[in-house]
Parts: structure tokens; C-alpha cells; sequence
DNA sequence: AAAATATGCAACCATTTGATTGCTAATATA
DNA sequence: TATATTAGCAATCAAATGGTTGCATATTTT
């Protein structure tokens, strides 16, 4: 049961919770209301989210409050430099082509 | 069996065989090479990227070359957006804090 | 033409995943 | 204090996932 962010990510419920609380922190059932899965999957999914550390819980009364470790979420920005580098350059070869053919013209 | 870009990474090996194949195309078995898993295992993986989109074959006699589809990257780049938005703020907010520590020195 | 090589496809299997249901513990409210 | 609310935990289940083995197909090479 290792769980890393883009296990995290993969899947389409947890990405919309990220989303749901990235702006301001919400409880499990205040997140579960804007689904159609039951309250414990979402706490399930919750769950798997703090585990990777995507997430971070704060106690306050009765409720837990789950906030998004936003900086977490660079880890993924940090795996897509590498890419990143690479589709620039291909944009820089189109732009190479593109003014070859006007410096090209008669 | 519907697959999407992230999906695609969040398998480690699948990771891996994206960053091998960014800079050039390779044949599934000398990407096999590579792992420890066996060709078919890697052929597999080879088959979602192809599904999502994030990979393109190119036939070339008996062999077949696998190419990172890097603009499909962007997909994920592009998720990421909001929540750049995001943390470049709490920088700000921190730098404000900073600031203010600054100005109100004696 | 025969043998070797590169690859895909199908069947099968163990493990993981996402979800449900039922229960317990703790805090708030009447 | 009795009741309602919030939330975690455990057991269970169907489906998806990642892997293996065996076989078929197509292209090189000898």
C-alpha cells in the first residue's frame, strides 16, 4: 500500500477533491455533498490523499477540516520539467521552419 | 477500460518508459531492456500510452518505434495551472509578510 | 526455403482498488 | 442527561490492474 502523488492523482474523484478544497478547506461530509459516493468513500479517498501528504487535516471541535498541501502538488510540476524542456524546444524547431520558409521566399 | 493521461502516469514503470523514449524513439524491445519486468509486461504498457494518446508508434520494417507524444504532456501541465496560481500566491503572501516584518523595524 | 527475430494477442492469475454496509467513538445540542 | 451529528474503522465484494505463459504473424537473415 505505497501511495505516491501520482497515484494520488490518477484517479478522478481525488483530482476533483483536490480541486474542491484548493481554495479553502472543507470537511469530509461538505466534500461528500458534491458527490455521488457515499460519505466513507470519500474518506476513504481523503484518507489516501494525507497519506501522500497531498492533503493536511486540522482538528477543529468535532469536524476535521482537510486542506490541500498545496507545494505537494509541486512534485508533479517537478517530474514534468523534464518535458517541459523538451516540447519548448520542439516549439523553437517550428519557429525555425517557419521563418527558413519566409526567409526562403523568393 | 477508459484510460486518460493520468491514469498513464501513475504507473512507476510507465513513468519510467516515458522519460526513457522523450529524447528518442525505441523499440518495445529495447525499451524492455530496461526493466526487469518481461517484454510482454512492457508491450502492455506501451499499449495504454498508446491509448491515451501520450505515445505514437511509427512501423519501420519489423520494428515498431514508440515516441513520447510530448504536447500530450500538457494535458497534465495544464491541470496543473490552477494550482500554480495557487502556491505562487502563498509565495506572495509570504513575501508580503516579510515585508511588513521589514518596514515596521524600528 | 528455413531459421531467427520482433511483435502482438489471448487466456489466466494474484493483488490492488474503489465502493458499500455496519459499527464505534467523540463532540455538540436539546 | 438523552439525542443528534461528525467522523473513523473493519469486513466484504466486484472490478480493474499488472504480470506471466503460450501461441500466431510478419519481416529479416542465412
Amino acid at each position: 500500500m505505497r501511495r505516491d502523488v501520482f497515484q494520488a492523482i490518477a484517479d478522478p474523484t481525488r483530482r476533483a477533491i483536490i480541486g474542491l478544497i484548493a481554495l479553502q478547506a472543507m470537511t469530509p461530509n461538505a466534500i461528500a455533498e458534491h458527490f455521488d459516493t457515499s460519505r466513507q468513500a470519500v474518506s476513504k479517498h481523503l484518507q489516501i490523499l494525507v497519506e501522500c501528504q497531498l492533503v493536511k487535516q486540522e482538528q477543529q471541535g468535532r469536524e476535521i477540516y482537510y486542506q490541500l498541501e498545496v507545494a505537494k502538488m509541486k512534485e508533479i510540476d517537478k517530474w514534468l520539467e523534464q518535458f517541459r524542456k523538451i516540447w519548448e524546444d520542439r516549439f523553437n524547431e517550428l519557429d525555425n521552419v517557419l521563418s527558413n520558409l519566409k526567409t526562403n521566399k523568393p
